[in-house]
DNA sequence: AATGAATGAGCGTTCATTCAT
DNA sequence: GATGAATGAACGCTCATTCAT
C-alpha cells in the first residue's frame, strides 16, 4: 500500500481522508461504511482500496497525521520562551487553537482513545506529546518555578484539564480558543485555592 | 419491555448485564456481538431479547445504572462535611474509589462519552453530576474559601483532572485509588504554582 | 387438542379467536405474532397452546367456523322461496349482510384464499357454497327462468360479482349491505345490456 | 438504490425479478426467504441487495411493472374500436390473455391485493385500470348502448366477473384464455336473464 | 486508475413452540 | 389451567473486501 502517487493521486487521497474524517466525526467510525464514503465522493469502491489497505488503515493514517500536525503546532508555539512555565502555557494555547480548528479530528481522537482497538495504537503519539509536556514540567521544578512533585502526575493533570475544557467548551459550546486556553492556564497555574485574577475568565 | 420478573428473572438479568459489561469493556461495544454474549453465558438468543429490547438498550441500562450508583457513592461521601472544599475532595476520592472498583464501567463510560450516538444519551446523568460539583464550588466561592471565578469552568477543570488521572493511573496502571485521589486533590487545590506538600504523592 | 373444555374454557377460547381474528384482519396473519395475541389479551403463552395446537390451527378454526356460519345464513335466507332466481338473490343478499357484519372475517377470507398454504384448505367449504349456488342456477335453467348455459360458469360469475362488490363497497367504503346487494343482484340479473331499473342503485 | 446498471446488471435484475416472482407465486411471499432466492440463483446474498433495497421493494417492483404491462396490453387491445361495448369486451379479452400468460403474476396480485400492507400500495395502479374501464362504461351509457346506472358500480361488477373467472378457470383449471374471455363477456353482456347464445360457452 | 458487480460471513432480531414450576 | 422463562433455527440485511473488465 506504499504507492507512488501522482499529483492527482495525492489530491484524491487528501480528499478521501478529509471526507472520511468528517463522516467519522459526524456519525462515528463503525457506523460509517466504506460504501458511504465512496458514494459521498462519487467514486467507485476500487478507488478507496487503491489508496488505503483497509478502513482501519484509513483511520490510522488520519489519526497519525493529526497527531503529528498537532505536535508540530505545539512545538512551534512553545519553542521560543526561556521560561518553562511560559512554554507550558504556550503549549496549552497551541493545543486549544489547533483543536478549535480541527473539531472533526478532536472527535476522532476522543473515539480512538476510548476504543479498545485503536486506543493502544495511539500510544506512541501520545507518549511523545506526554514527554514534551513532562520535559517542561521537570525543567520548571528544577528551576524552582514550580514546587517539586511527580512531573508525570502533574503533566497528566495539565493534560486532563486542557483536554476536558476543550471537549466541553470547544467541541461542545464552540467558545473562542483563546478564552478556553486562558481558563485552562489559570486553573493549571493556581488550582482552586490560588488567587484568581489577571485577565479573568471570559467563558460564558 | 417492562416485564414483571421473578426472582430468577432478576438474577438472570443481573448476570447478563455484568457479563455484557465485562465483554464490552474488553472488546468494545460494536465488536461484541449478542451471539458472543449469549454463547458466553450458555443460553439461547431468546433469553437476551427476553430481558432487553435491543443490544443498545442493554448498554444504556448498564450505563444508567452505573451513573446512578456512582453518584450515590459521591453524595454519601460528600454529604457530611460543612466545608465545601472538603466536600469536593470527598467527591474526588469517592469517584476514584468507585472507578477503581468498576474498571469495566469506567471503560464503558469512556466509550459512550466519545460515541456520537451514546454520548448525548449520557447527558442527563452527567449534568446531574456536574451540578453536584458546581454547587460546592459556588458555595466555596461565596464562603471565600476559593477565589471568585466561573464555577462552571472551575468545576469542569476539576472533573477533567479527576477523570484523566483516573484514566491513566487507575484504568491504565492500576494504582491504588487513594493515591490517585490524593494526586488529583493536590493539583486541584493549588495547581502548578502552589506549594506541593502535605501527604505528598505516592504515585509511581 | 380435542380438549373437553369447561364453560370458562369455552369462553376463553372464544375470546382468543375473536381477538386473533381482529388482529389478523388489522395487521395480517404473518405479521401478527402469537406473543402479540397473548399480550393483547393479558395472558401467558401457555394459554394459547392450551387451546390451539398452533397458530395455523387457530386460523383454520376461525376460518372454518366462519364458513359454516356464513353458509348457515345463506341457506336460512334462501330456503323459503319457490323461485330459484329469488333464492339466488336471497343468497346474494344474505352474503352481503353477513360480510358487512363480519368485516374482519371477510379480510381473513381474502387473505386465506390468496394464500398458497391456506387457500387449498378452504376448498371444501368453498365447494359447498359453490354447489349451493349451482343447484339454484341449474334449477333455474331447467325451469326456463334462465337461458341454458354452463351452470358452473354462471355460478362463478355470480360469485365473482358478489365478492368483488363486497370487497369494494363493504370492506372498502362501508356502504349499506342492502344497497350493495341490490347492485350485485341487478348486474347479475341483466348484465350490461339489460334494462337497468326497478329500485335503482343507491351506491355513492 | 437508483443504480446505473450495465447491460449485465440489467439482465441480472431481470433474472432476479423473474425468479423471485415464480418463487413468490409458488410458495408465497412471506414463506419465501431472500436466502432461498439467492441460493436458487446460485449467487451471494449481496447480489440481491445490490439490485433491490429490500425484499419488499423487490415485490413492489415486480408488481408495478406487471400492472404497467397489463394495462399497456389492455389499452393496445381496446384502443381501435369505435363502439365502447366492443372496447370493454376487448379489455376483458386482453386481460384474460395477459393473465393466462402471466399466471405467476396473477398469483402475486391475488396475494398483494389481500395483504394489509401491500394492498394499499397497489391502489394507484388499480385506480388507473378502474378509470380506464369506467371511461368506456360511461361512454356506452351516454351513447345509449347500455342503460343508465352508476358507471363505477357497473365497472366493478365487470372487473369482479373477469377477475373471478380468471382466478377459477385460468389459474385453477388452465382453460384457454379465449374461452374464459367469452364466458366473462357473455355474462357481463346480459347477466342471468338475458339470452345465452351466440358462440356459446366452451368451458369444461 | 477506476468501475460496477459480487462475495459470504456475520449481524441484530424475531418468533412459533416447549417446559419447569 | 396458567405462568414466565427459555429455545434456536431462521430471518432480512450489512459491509469490508475482492474481482473482472
Amino acid at each position: 500500500m506504499d504507492r507512488r502517487l501522482t499529483q492527482r493521486g495525492k489530491e484524491r487521497k487528501r480528499q478521501l481522508m478529509d471526507f472520511a474524517a468528517t463522516r467519522f466525526a459526524e456519525s462515528g467510525y463503525h457506523p460509517t461504511s466504506v460504501a458511504e464514503i465512496v458514494e459521498g465522493m462519487g467514486v467507485g469502491k476500487g478507488v478507496f482500496y487503491w489508496y488505503f489497505a483497509s478502513k482501519e488503515e484509513l483511520l490510522l493514517e488520519i489519526l497519525r497525521e493529526a497527531q503529528l500536525d498537532m505536535r508540530r503546532r505545539q512545538q512551534s508555539e512553545m519553542g521560543d520562551s526561556t521560561d518553562p512555565v511560559d512554554r507550558l502555557e504556550s503549549g496549552i494555547r497551541a493545543t486549544m487553537y489547533w483543536l478549535a480548528e480541527h473539531r472533526d479530528l478532536m472527535s476522532l481522537f476522543e473515539f480512538a482513545q476510548a476504543d479498545e482497538h485503536f486506543g493502544p495504537l495511539l500510544r506512541p503519539g501520545r507518549d511523545n506529546s506526554m514527554s514534551d509536556v513532562m520535559r517542561h514540567v521537570q525543567e520548571a521544578m528544577v528551576a524552582g518555578r514550580v514546587p517539586n512533585g511527580d512531573p508525570f502526575v502533574v503533566s497528566h493533570a495539565i493534560i486532563g484539564v486542557t483536554n476536558h475544557l476543550a471537549r466541553v467548551f470547544i467541541l461542545g459550546r464552540e467558545e473562542p480558543a483563546e478564552d478556553v486556553a486562558q481558563a485552562a492556564i489559570m486553573f493549571c497555574r493556581s488550582g482552586l485555592l490560588g488567587q484568581r485574577g489577571g485577565t479573568g475568565c471570559r467563558l460564558r
